[in-house]
DNA sequence: CGATTTTGACCCGCGC
DNA sequence: GCGCGGGTCAAAATCG
């Protein structure tokens, strides 16, 4: 799985020809992704993302002006849907890097690691002795009502699907998505006690963007050494703004200061920011870019507390 | 040879 | 009840 490890570096190419949202002049908060194709097709965007779930689990106290705190079940009304893309509509459009497209958690409660633990240690009882069997029964084990350990989904822009987020992860399987031409894979954190798993998957709006969503969390340090150059800032301040999201950004510490940064940078995107990096330069002309085809983002830049909870204030002063 | 991936089968929940 | 789609399992294949 390591095999790989190319994330930051997949895509400086990338541009940006490919986005919708470059040629759109519909941008704020809307058309980065053709939404209505997706309601369309029955497939609500945030099950694209795999984002199905949302739980008042999830605080984002100050991010609730623009994350998507609102609850909805894999059938939501297309509203919900609506609404979560246009928050989502902001992210894809970043050269090889990762952003947090939404957060979610379903709600989360003792059951589902009881049932975990039920599924694997009690398989005993069963009597047909046939493995079939035995993977019936515990599906049935299970079926009271599936509990799922919260969600975070990232929309990160790269040519490899599995990204490298210091964490080993084993593959166990692998489904084609409705609508898309491309398969969603699933991931398991091959440490032993750790329950977390992931979901990949490309966007089928836009193949150059892969989305990322972890479920759980992890029990345990990442197997690969920390060795960030990111200041430690970063990932406290997502934390603080994201409870659920810092776990998992604690793991983009142990990356690149670069991939680091872009996934700030993408935030402050997806929070309407035209935050523009100098030690970034790949996203500078990006940004531009993003200013272009976001006029409305303005309307966003009022909130500088936020941003500045979220990014440190050196980072901030291209406005 | 152990770890990981692939892949078909299976189960579940849900809508019709 | 049936079919569909999502999610998981586990045997077989592949990899290092």
């Amino acid at each position: 799985m390591e095999k790989k490890e190319m994330v930051v570096k997949t895509e400086d190419a990338v541009g940006s020809s490919s986005f919708p949202c470059y040629n759109s002049n519909v941008y704020p908060f809307s058309n980065a992704f053709d939404f209505s194709e997706v309601e369309k097709s029955s497939l609500g965007f945030m099950e694209l993302l795999g984002v199905q779930d949302y739980s008042p689990l999830l605080e984002l106290p100050q991010l609730s002006t623009v994350s998507v705190p609102h609850h909805s079940t894999v059938k939501a009304p297309p509203d919900n849907g609506k609404e979560c893309s246009e928050v989502l509509n902001h992210q894809p459009a970043t050269p090889n890097s990762s952003s947090i497209s939404s957060a979610s958690s379903d709600a989360v409660n003792d059951e589902q690691n009881k049932t975990l633990d039920q599924v694997e240690e009690d398989d005993d009882e069963e009597e047909e002795g046939q493995q079939k069997t035995k993977k019936q029964l515990k599906a049935k084990k299970t079926n009271q009502k599936r509990q799922r350990e919260p969600r975070f989904a990232f929309m990160t822009k790269s040519e490899v699907d599995h990204l490298e987020d210091g964490y080993r992860w084993r593959k166990y399987g692998q489904k084609a998505v409705k609508n898309s031409p491309f398969p969603r894979s699933y991931y398991r954190c091959t440490s032993v006690s750790c329950n977390v798993k992931k979901r990949v998957e490309r966007s089928f709006t836009d193949p150059s963007v892969v989305v990322t969503t972890y479920e759980g969390q992890h029990t345990h340090p990442s197997p690969v050494m920390p060795r960030s150059g990111v200041p430690a800032g970063y990932a406290t301040n997502f934390a603080s703004v994201f409870p659920q999201a810092g776990n998992y950004l604690s793991h983009y510490q142990e990356q690149q200061q670069h991939q680091q940064q872009q996934l700030i940078f993408n935030t402050l995107s997806f929070l309407g920011f035209p935050y523009n990096d100098s030690s970034t330069s790949k996203n500078a002309g990006f940004t531009q870019e993003r200013r272009l085809c976001n006029p409305g983002t303005n309307a966003f830049l009022r909130d500088h507390g936020l941003l500045q909870d979220v990014v440190p204030s050196h980072m901030l002063k291209e406005e």
